[in-house]
RNA sequence: GCGCCCGUAGCUCAGCAGGAUAGAGCACUAGAUUCCUAAUCUAGGGGCCACAGGUUCGAAUCCUGUCGGGCGCACCA
């Protein structure tokens, strides 16, 4: 190999490359051509081989050749390479590629030399990546409606760290809409009662008792100053006040995933620095914010609906299906004026931009879209921005849903779950399914200790690597990579599925997906689990083989590799593991 | 009416930016336990990848349409 600190994967495509550069330069290859498609991957199917490039398939045709004949070349180039000892032409085109048990074990040396660094990668050669997640409104104590999303996002910021970009985690507080004018009502009643009214909370404001404390703050400080003064002398101040408590309550409940975004923009103050008009300005200025008049909606009949002239933003041009207003008739800027605004500001310190948005906004994903693609692309590429949509989760208790009401006050909150099943059981069922399927999550399943439950059976392989070495270093035997060479067959197949995590970083991180490394965590503790009970039958196989020191001490290697594989992954979702159960 | 997401084994879901004979768990059937943690294990059956077209050397994957489920659809957030 190469290098002594590259993966195997990463070596392999290094020599594809330098091997389709031989060919062009003894001219059986033309130069120039697009190598983006290429793959060097694990064949699907076992006995094909270890390592598969459907490179011949791929160029064959802008080459002008016959993908055998192709093949047939690059074979010759890779049949050279040290460790490869077999290369076939397969199917339509494919190379397959074996390698010597060496080339395996040297992996397993690579992973003890990188450690928590292994997988690490430079794909995204310091790109900075803003991913918006959470965003709740600050009206309330985070619910299991957020936690998902909470989760999704900042697996994903951790992930796209891991490979190699520069990510800011951010936070947009909605501290200037409706929602907050209601919070401020709320709080309000809360400091009269503190002030010792007694009051009912009418329909429309917000229940809670998390405002209790505020409205005692508020009277402690203000005195009976507010008590019957007219709105408009305490709506901004307790607007303030509350927003900044609530942010304050969602911090914590959001410390308790080991969630820390590094930025909370305020709508407010985005607002307050007149940036929608300068977005505003921008786009009157190409012909894309014009005033017009809305259609009534279709589908639906709507009493009071009529028509009225405002400034509508373009997004027909960009796949809309309706120009979107900006601002309301009273000339204050809707939600999607300052979301504009906002996306433009976040486009100028990143390379590009993710959102990570609760599936009940998917229909506003098409205007924001536009909006990033008018704004960042009046003069050049777009930024890139892609927005991710997560689905509700059912919460359920035995099989049974939990009901729940916003408007009573009845939620489950997310620190109450927290407090419930911990921090990484949530953490980890969160990711054991794609965001955007719909997923129950159920109090009685997600603690239980059998093989059926994703997070125990993974923290069990790594407790179970943790017990092996203990007792191993108990009967004098200590891991080493001396005599790797003595692992057998079964031990390979566990290496052959351990070298991929590299290949599963880049994937995810490109695909934006962190559940594929939950997903690769699980098959890779099946693996561990499934070699340990090879031992179960045949004690020749198991670790700690007490009349032959050297193979214990490579199968200890070998399994002080899985468990740091299996740290590594789990970091990568924010999940600490465990060394017993 | 329109938009978005989803549709893969009886059930719950994967399927790696198009690749070779579509996978796992549960459930089902038949076996196994003097064991480094049985907190199980082994083997087997089970599929028109919703349906119909299209693109290509090749499609569960991309495109179009149909059907079914979910979500959304005012200047709300």
């Amino acid at each position: 190999m190469t290098d002594a600190n590259q993966t195997l994967y990463a070596a392999f495509t290094g020599h594809l490359a330098i091997a389709l550069d031989a060919l062009e330069a003894a001219g059986t290859l033309p130069g120039g051509l697009k190598r983006g498609a290429i793959t060097v991957e694990p064949p699907r199917d076992p006995s094909h081989g270890d390592l598969a490039t459907n490179a011949a398939m791929v160029l064959a045709k802008p080459a002008g050749m016959k993908p055998r004949d192709l093949a047939e070349a690059l074979v010759g180039e890779l049949t050279k390479l040290p460790n490869v000892t077999g290369a076939e032409i397969a199917g339509p085109g494919f190379i397959n590629l074996r390698l010597a048990p060496a080339a395996w074990v040297a992996e397993l040396r690579t992973i003890a030399e990188l450690g928590a660094d292994y997988g690490r990668s430079d794909m995204g050669g310091g790109s900075v990546v803003n991913v918006e997640y959470v965003s709740a409104n600050p009206t309330g104590p985070m619910h299991m409606g957020h936690c998902r999303g909470a989760v999704v996002g900042d697996a994903l910021c951790t992930l796209l760290e891991f490979a190699g970009h520069k990510v800011t985690r951010e936070y947009y507080v909605n501290d200037a809409g409706a929602q907050v004018d209601v919070l401020a009502r709320s709080a309000h009643l809360r400091y009269r009662e503190a002030l010792g009214e007694t009051l009912t909370i009418p329909e429309g404001l917000y229940p809670g008792d998390y405002l209790v404390p505020i409205g005692q703050e508020l009277a402690a400080e203000f005195g009976a100053t507010y008590a019957s003064a007219p709105e408009t002398d305490w709506l901004l101040l307790f607007r303030e006040r509350a927003v900044a408590a609530m942010l304050v309550m969602i911090k914590q409940d959001l410390a308790l995933l080991g969630i820390e975004h590094d930025l909370f923009s305020s709508e407010a103050e985005l607002q307050a620095a007149g940036k929608p008009e300068e977005a505003e300005a921008f786009l009157r200025s190409r012909g894309l914010v014009y005033d017009g008049v809305l259609e009534a909606p279709k589908g639906k009949t709507l009493e009071d609906w009529e028509p009225v002239e405002l400034p509508l933003f373009r997004s027909t041009r960009f796949g809309d299906d309706q120009d979107r207003p900006i601002r309301k008739s009273d000339g204050s800027w809707t939600y999607f004026g300052a979301d504009l605004a906002y996306h433009y500001q976040k486009a100028q310190s990143a390379d590009a931009l993710v959102d990570i948005w609760g599936a009940d906004h998917a229909g506003t994903v098409k205007r924001i879209k536009a909006a990033v693609a008018a704004m960042t692309g009046a003069d050049g590429e777009p930024t890139p921005f892609e927005i991710k949509l997560v689905q509700m989760v059912q919460l359920l208790r035995n099989g049974e849903p939990v009901k729940m009401s916003k408007r009573s006050g009845n939620f489950v909150t997310l620190a109450d779950v927290v407090r419930e099943v911990g921090k990484d059981v949530v953490r980890f069922t969160m990711l054991t399914r794609k965001p955007e399927a719909q997923m129950d999550f159920d109090f009685a399943k997600v603690v239980e200790a059998s093989k059926d439950n994703p997070v125990f059976y993974v923290q069990y392989a790594h407790a179970r690597v943790s017990s092996t070495l203990r007792k191993g270093a108990a009967e004098g035997f200590a891991p080493s990579g001396e005599h790797v060479e003595l692992l057998g067959e079964e031990e390979l197949e566990l290496i052959k599925l351990a070298a991929q995590f590299p290949r599963i970083v880049e994937a995810a991180a490109s695909a934006r997906e962190a559940h594929r490394m939950a997903f690769f965590l699980q098959d890779l503790a099946a693996a561990f689990h499934g070699y340990w009970n090879v031992g179960n039958d045949r004690p020749e196989k198991r670790f700690i083989v007490a009349q032959d020191g050297n193979l214990t001490s490579a199968r200890l290697f070998l399994a002080t590799q899985i468990g740091q594989l299996i740290r590594n992954g789990l970091a990568l979702l924010g999940v600490e593991a465990v060394e017993e159960m």
